[in-house]
DNA sequence: GCACAAGTGGACAGTGGTGTCCATTTACGG
DNA sequence: CCGTAAATGGACACCACTGTCCACTTGTGC
């Protein structure tokens, strides 16, 4: 899982170069077009051929997971970061949301069934990562003390879904904020 | 919208049930296997040939409308019925996800932009169906009264995601029945 | 610089879905 | 019954995407 620079040979710098063009291509690519695009066109808009993704990356979902692992790196630093704040939760929340906005990969890489091997790993450090933050929101009061992993997951995907057709990234931004306010306060009104 | 009986002339019987075929054939295929099954599953699930489908159907939307348009006919009876009754909103809002259950085809036809053509009447139309109840449950204290009609389909997209990639439909169910109740409560905690 | 292996990318065949065409079948009116 | 036109469905050509192969190019250690 994090054995990358030490046993096998070092690889020549302009593979690793292209490796991570390959990832950055990718990242835009799902961002203007969702995840289902062909991979033609990270290829291209890499400025490398098709064999060449092929031998990095051998399908969609080890690109995803690539970018998956990225964001969830950057996810960990931010827990680490709010690592006694109650509203850590709800900031992780954001984070997450802001994430799928810029790269549409994180969520079909959460939601898809056994397809990838891999990618159940990354699905539970995502759990794991939000576990403390959850128990301490609810603990604070700030969030219903019914709600489990599972749940957070959904709520991931409900966003989401909310933010999907939406035509430019600043429609997505705007209709993300209000899917989480409609989520966070619900639709009765409150008092 | 409704010119089908009068002015052409009658259609062959056998024609007719045909197409009735296709579409319940399209129904079970949707709910099966999602709206972006290949359209050869819908004819061979009919019994018919590929090329009578298309006859009948240019494209896939063609064949999500006639469900939708079904679909939405039994949601205004049922705003009808539940014409004075301020819980009218939750119940068509109930009524929705469940058929989303059953048939996958309305929400993409839904949320598909400028896709399909007639299809944005039919959006209109559950507009239109929803504006009133939504009114007088805002009216009854029940829903909040920031809530307009895009909101309205951004939670039946929520939902509908939250249902998804359930690997039954008792767990299309369950899921949509806990997804319902985190939408409408929140997660922030009441009192 | 040079030799050599690592790396590359265009070319290629395979696959699966779409949409159309036409010889044959089938319903309907007389 | 029979003639006719509507209707059918399998065959066909087409297209886009996938994944692999191999002759060539390019870094790297000496």
């Amino acid at each position: 899982m994090a054995a990358d620079a030490h046993d096998s040979p070092p690889r020549r710098r302009d593979a690793q170069d292209n490796r991570e063009r390959l990832v950055a291509a990718a990242r835009e690519v799902f961002a203007e077009s969702g995840f289902e695009v062909p991979l033609d066109a990270i290829a291209r808009r890499a400025g490398v051929g098709r064999a060449t993704l092929y031998r990095n990356f051998p399908d969609r979902y080890a690109l995803g997971s690539a970018i998956f692992e990225h964001n969830l790196a950057a996810l960990e630093a931010l827990a680490r970061a709010h690592a006694r704040d109650p509203a850590a939760f709800t900031a992780l929340l954001s984070a997450i949301i802001e994430q799928q906005i810029a790269s549409h990969a994180l969520v079909p890489a959460l939601l898809s069934g056994p397809t990838a091997p891999d990618l159940h790993a990354l699905r539970s450090r995502m759990i794991r990562l939000l576990a403390g933050p959850l128990r301490r929101a609810q603990a604070a009061g700030a969030i219903r003390p019914d709600l489990v992993s599972a749940d957070v997951l959904a709520v991931i995907a409900m966003i989401s879904a909310a933010v999907l057709h939406a035509p430019s990234v600043a429609a997505r931004r705007r209709r993300a904020a209000r899917a989480l306010q409609l989520m966070l306060d619900g639709l009765v009104p409150r008092t």
